[in-house]
DNA sequence: TATAAAATTTTACACGCGTAAATTAAATAT
DNA sequence: ATATTTAATTTACGCGTGTAAAATTTTATA
């Protein structure tokens, strides 16, 4: 109708006011005074005018942009946690830029790569572990605020929130060992993720803990097909009677869906029912496991208040502008899930 | 160890060029001599410098920027396509912007708004259908060039590429009903996404071709946890004995998911071997529908294809720099995979 | 070597905004 | 009503790049 809008003092002249007091008003509606606000929100009904994202976050000190690192999107597990941030982000005035590393090393540092020429004013990264190129994401988290989640990295970042693999698995452990025969935790020889090292090691102070005789079954296996893993690999298991117990521990979930169809092929009964053959519990209650055959048993991590956390620290690092002297590290506790699978 | 270099100038000097030559070099390596790509180069290796990418994408007629809009990114089965289009998008060149719509209508309009101020050079959009607000993302499409895939809208965007629903459903109920008694399609009544009614009338027309009566299953539940209403609702059409054949396709794998573990539940034997109770067949090749149990026969999607007509596409229009007269459709087959559950 | 072509440089301007400092207007106190 | 304080607005400048046109240099061709 009217002649196009092409910048804000275009704008501002259709509104009757200065380019720099709108300028203000989109970074803070409530610092221009009332009647001018009401100015520039009944020009907003009539043209259509945005600023320019890109001139904005040159010249502002800091962009509004927080990024967001998961190891693997394809991972509904990790995809369901991402979004649960990115919520959290927004509601706090930021903007998420959600990247996945999908399961590389060389991805994850292209990732933060990436993240640097956006110039974001933090980042939280759920690093890929033991497969991080943990120099140079070191090297990262020194010129950007990050706050590591899930998964934990030699010093890097400014703080890291996770689960506390000790509490969650001896709590599954001592289920087990309650309700029927202790345990063999069953993962793979080489894991990929550092939590895996910490739930075997949590693994063997349970048993320890409960006087009982620790058993680990640690199958080959490179990469995140975690599934495959276990279906390939503990079909080999329980083809080969490797069993000493009729009680599994897989190390995550994933394993545990794969062990649990490759039990379902070999004629496997698994249960705590009467006549079952084998018990598999996992970790970490994927969204699939409420709807394996059996449903499957395991410990969900708090995630809520691992993201709230993680976002809430993020912020006070911005805008404390400050890194803060020591490196806060804050574990959650892990709840038991009991279903079918024992 | 030398001064900071602040900007493309500082750069220019110490490499002994101009400053837009080096402009040229960046966007072009190329296009320069190949004694001053040497020079700078040589330059880069001493000193870390890299354009502003807010300053640059300012000053271009165009960003580098490709918009991919996926429905629900907590479905591994769209993470999957995510990923693979967004490493097309990449070697194409082109930088890709990935947004989930959560399942959500309003999402969807917000993801685009979103990339409206980043000034795409083309969108990638995985629409929900039906729930869609059509008629702001036809303003959207109107405005941006834009690729549909996965679910069609009514001449919204420049193309669409997506599966054949009539063949993959057709190939997957002749193979039903070859090998044992026809299907019912179960499937939710007000289904949320478009292929939803696509596969149904593709499935009464394979029904009719192949002289059977057709027979709907259509339940009740909303949103997109399409395990928990194969489960539930599925649980009920078991326990209430309202099932008149033994084979049941399912709109899609997810569903099919929720169904088999009733099933499970319900103690009724899944599979094509003797003694079986119940055959059970999805839709999507799910990555997880190997390992239900049984494992579950479906129909994959030819999302290789997808992904590459569609960045094809998209940028055949960018280079054009035109949009093209008519609407290109292209319909790509899928392919049995046959497993354990029929 | 002369000429043509290509690449580079220089010059000049534009992009659309943030922000510090200076100014003006409004609110409050006297 | 006036002086004072505070808040809002305007002035003026800068951010780091793209790009067009003209001038110059280098390279390729004859």
């Amino acid at each position: 109708m009217h002649d196009k809008i092409k910048n804000m003092e275009d704008f501002a002249s259709v509104c009757g006011i200065s380019r720099p007091t709108l300028s203000k008003y989109f970074n803070a509606p409530d610092s221009v005074r009332k009647s001018t606000r009401f100015k520039i929100e009944a020009a907003l009904e009539k043209f259509d005018y945005r600023p320019n994202i890109y001139a904005i976050n040159q010249n502002r000190r800091q962009t509004k942009n927080i990024g967001l690192v998961v190891p693997n999107l394809t991972d509904p597990f990790f995809a369901g946690i991402a979004r649960t941030i990115e919520g959290l982000i927004i509601d706090a005035g930021y903007n998420p830029l959600l990247l996945s590393s999908h399961g590389g090393p060389q991805q994850e540092i292209t990732n933060l790569e990436s993240l640097r020429s956006i110039k974001p004013a933090g980042v939280l990264l759920a690093p890929l572990g033991r497969a991080s190129d943990q120099r140079r994401v070191n090297e990262f988290t020194r010129e950007v605020p990050t706050v590591l989640f899930d998964a934990n990295l030699d010093e890097a970042g400014e703080a890291f929130f996770g689960s506390d693999n000790n509490q969650s698995i001896g709590l599954i452990v001592e289920y087990l060992c309650r309700t029927g025969e202790a345990p063999a935790f069953f993962e793979m020889k080489n894991p990929i993720n550092p939590n895996a090292f910490k739930r075997r090691t949590a693994y063997l102070a349970a048993m320890e803990k409960l006087g009982r005789e620790p058993e680990l079954i640690q199958v080959d296996g490179e990469g995140w097909n975690f599934e495959e893993v276990g279906f390939l690999e503990g079909g080999k298991v329980i083809s080969d009677g490797r069993l000493r117990t009729n009680t599994l521990l897989c190390s995550n979930d994933r394993l545990a869906i794969g062990l649990l169809s490759a039990a379902f092929e070999a004629g496997l009964r698994v249960g705590h029912a009467d006549g079952c053959d084998l018990r598999v519990a996992g970790h970490d209650d994927h969204p699939f496991s409420r709807y394996t055959c059996p449903s499957l048993t395991t410990v969900s991590q708090d995630y809520a208040a691992i993201g709230q956390c993680s976002v809430d620290t993020i912020m006070k690092i911005i805008d404390s502008n400050e890194k803060s002297p020591e490196r806060e590290v804050k574990l959650f506790e892990g709840r038991l899930i009991m279903r079918g699978s024992p």
